[in-house]
DNA sequence: TGTTATGATTGCGT
DNA sequence: ACGCAATCATAACA
């Protein structure tokens, strides 16, 4: 009798158990959890041991700074999170240890208390569940704290502004000649930007960064930046040249949007440039025979330059360019000699070229309402 | 230690 | 979304 008596217990409560299991929704997955996990994953502290790029470092290394300052701040960095990553560990594995303690604590006593009370195994597994869910609660927390620590660590030790980085040399030499070859429009395009990020191991946003306060510091203070800008202008002027006498040997222009173009300084008054862009455009834009005629004679005119006195001259090209641009009808109007929009050279309607205070208009074939910082010529 | 240079951020306008 | 202007925070230098 007292098996059948036992039997009949244990369904009735088995079925009060589902009814109350009805009411009680099971818990959706916890999207918190989920989330923690996440972070703690993508942060290496719950990941496999070692992490040959990941998170924190990807973060680390858009620094671009001194690689020796980085590694020191990275082993620093390396370091902190290791530790917290024993910890955690540590920790989970005790709460781990203690779950399956108190669990297996607690099936016995059901386990013998079954004996002399109704407890089916169903009920064991649900309190089992229940065990394993409140200690997922307090995983959950050490999850939280871990993270919460991850984030103090970062901040103190990755945030860019208060760690701020100066630029490797070769990011600035790549930026500065970028800037100083497109003065009449420094506002490089997506592609530009990107081109320029990989060039100096830098970030996009970094080179945006860059050029917005290089703008703004060059309008307020062009004397200071002029010895620069010279060393930059003779160093494109260089690079241009020999594009330019190869272009002609090889019968091939240049391209008029390239980032090879050149920028080019007078040398007698100190203070101005115009880019090679004005010579190039000309050629490929669909303007009249008689300029692309123009041109050419030009191009021959410097080759012959070159070739006879053997000077490279950036000069020549600036008077070269303003000849034919003299020349050219409607030559008030930079935009309608290129016969087209800003589009075909570059510059975006919003962003002006350089104006020339001495001629009284812009000096780059763009807007004509240029409003960057103008640079005389001549 | 004060000053300058410089990379990043913020707030605003377009 | 992008650029400008002002500002912050720190590196680099005198």
């Amino acid at each position: 009798m007292k098996p059948a008596l036992f039997s009949v217990l244990c369904e009735i409560k088995e079925k009060t158990v589902l009814s109350i299991r009805g009411i009680q929704e099971e818990d959706p997955p916890d999207a918190q959890l989920m989330r923690l996990d996440n972070m703690l994953l993508a942060e290496g502290v719950s990941g496999p041991e070692k992490r040959g790029r990941g998170g924190p470092m990807a973060v680390a290394a858009t620094s671009g700074g001194c690689p020796n300052d980085n590694s020191i701040e990275h082993s620093d960095y390396r370091a902190k999170l290791s530790q917290i990553r024993q910890i955690y560990h540590s920790e989970l594995e005790k709460y781990e240890q203690a779950c399956s303690e108190f669990t297996t604590h607690v099936m016995n006593l059901l386990r013998e208390q079954s004996r002399t009370r109704p407890i089916s195994p169903k009920e064991i597994e649900r309190m089992v569940n229940i065990i394993h869910g409140k200690f997922s609660t307090i995983q959950m927390q050490l999850k939280q704290s871990t993270c919460e620590a991850v984030m103090i660590l970062r901040s103190r030790f990755l945030d860019a502004r208060r760690k701020r980085r100066n630029f490797s040399k070769q990011a600035t030499e790549v930026l500065n000649e970028y800037f100083y070859s497109h003065l009449s429009n420094p506002y490089p395009s997506e592609e530009a930007k990107e081109e320029l990020a990989k060039k100096g191991g830098i970030t996009v946003s970094q080179v945006s960064n860059w050029f917005g306060n290089k703008r703004i510091r060059y309008k307020k203070n062009m004397g200071k930046f002029q010895e620069e800008a010279n060393i930059y202008a003779a160093k494109t002027a260089v690079d241009a040249t020999n594009v330019v006498a190869q272009g002609n040997q090889a019968n091939s222009p240049s391209t008029p949007n390239s980032a090879s173009s050149g920028s080019f300084k007078m040398t007698n008054s100190g203070d101005s440039f115009i880019n090679l862009q004005s010579l190039t455009s000309y050629q490929s834009s669909p303007v009249g025979a008689n300029v692309q005629s123009q041109v050419s004679i030009v191009r021959k005119t410097i080759h012959t330059f070159n070739n006879e006195i053997n000077v490279k001259s950036p000069l020549l090209y600036c008077y070269c360019a303003l000849y034919v641009r003299n020349r050219l009808p409607n030559r008030g109007g930079g935009v309608s000699i290129l016969g087209g929009t800003q589009n075909q050279t570059g510059h975006s309607p919003e962003h002006p070229a350089l104006t020339d205070p001495a001629l009284g208009r812009e000096v780059g074939l763009n807007n004509p309402q240029g409003s960057f910082p103008a640079l005389s010529i001549l």
